[in-house]
DNA sequence: ACCAAACTCATACTTTTGGGTGATTTTTTT
DNA sequence: AAAAAAATCACCCAAAAGTATGAGTTTGGT
């Protein structure tokens, strides 16, 4: 099954570089995916949430505050599609943070289009096809079908979070909520899959055919 | 002794090679599967009735009249159980009559311990969907060839438990040794595995493709 | 016999989790 | 508009988890 994921899918570039982000605009749109353009986080976060695209493409060192990594974090605990990184080098400490986060490649600049294009491919095929080894999101009404008091959208989003091995501190980064509100929606989530820890709760969720 | 969390699932070799039989079984063993040896059809058939065991695997080619076809055909009439063709070659025919008994998996030689220990763990997931899937032990040359420094096989104990969703306590009670050296166990697990909390680890062991 | 690695355990201390209670603010439903 | 549900957060307490250090005991290999 050569199937091939060219034909629209849509990949976002998180590239703060204004040239690359061009060259890499038009390599992908020669390729058939239609692209869309992110410099920051506020932005990539937007396009994540309104666009929904299928794959991301993250510069790893953008300028300013935030990194890639922590888009990349973001899109874990919220909306978990394969992304690849883009950089021009590779400290460890980044790498380290980096491979946390499960990205489906690494590419380390100079990089040429059919590595790209390659990268994609493989990335898209391994994400969309296994969803046994995808970390992936939850789906809602499943995992409610087999609960006796349902799980809340907020809840959910926790609970993905937990399965990422975030801390009760990752996660209220990462929603942007206090500490304390993750402690809160925690215990009604153990309650409710009547677990008394994250770690029962992880285990609890993944025996679950959810997929 | 040393294992504490045996998968329990019984597995029937039918190999007529004396030596490969052998490093199957070996290789079974050390992966927490209780093992017989079969050599030929009759004493397969004895087997599968008397010890009922959960998953076969079947030299396709045995000496003497009859086949691996011929026992899986057995098996899908009198006794349906997964089970997994090994053979060092595949000609048309033999393939195609093969496939029709509609095999688990079909594993050309020469194959390895992680083929196998995949094949078997996939074959008795899709068999046994429903409920109480095995806990999933974990391949200690499989998980180490993924780490800088090894786990020593009582981290793979406790990485186990960890895997359960056990606490410290749950761990220590388990494998009958004190918390704190539950504690300093987890510890060295840690470093070698490089997160900083038992979700993590959890998190890191189950997205290696292991099982 | 000796060494090294693995396994064992303790004590003390810090940080993270989890539990309980209660309260305010949105959001949704009736 | 009123009621209900969901989400937010705080404070306190207790339990569990994690860190640091040091040390005795097996066990396997040279």
């Amino acid at each position: 099954m050569a199937m091939s994921f060219e034909a629209g899918f849509k990949v976002l570039v998180v590239e703060d570089d204004p040239l690359i982000a061009e060259d890499l605009r038009i390599l992908l749109c020669d390729n058939g995916y239609s692209v869309v353009v992110a410099h920051a986080k506020g932005e990539a976060v937007m396009h994540l949430t309104a666009n929904k695209p299928d794959l991301v493409l993250l510069d790893i060192n953008l300028g300013g505050g935030s990194t890639g990594v922590d888009i990349a974090r973001w899109i874990n605990a919220n909306h978990p599609i394969p992304f690849i990184y883009l950089t021009s080098y590779a400290d460890q400490t980044t790498l380290q943070q980096a491979k946390d986060t499960h990205p489906s490649a690494y590419l380390l600049k100079p990089f040429t289009g059919p590595d790209i294009k390659v990268s994609i491919e493989i990335a898209l095929s391994n994400f969309y096809d296994s969803s046994a080894t995808s970390p992936g999101l939850f789906d809602i009404s499943i995992l409610n079908s087999y609960l006796d008091s349902p799980l809340s959208e907020r809840e959910i989003e926790i609970l993905n979070g937990l399965n990422q091995g975030l801390s009760n501190k990752g996660l209220a980064d990462n929603l942007f909520i206090s500490e304390n509100t993750v402690k809160s929606h925690l215990k009604s989530i153990f309650e409710k899959l009547n677990v008394k820890s994250r770690t029962e709760a992880i285990v609890r969720i993944r025996q679950l055919p959810l997929d």
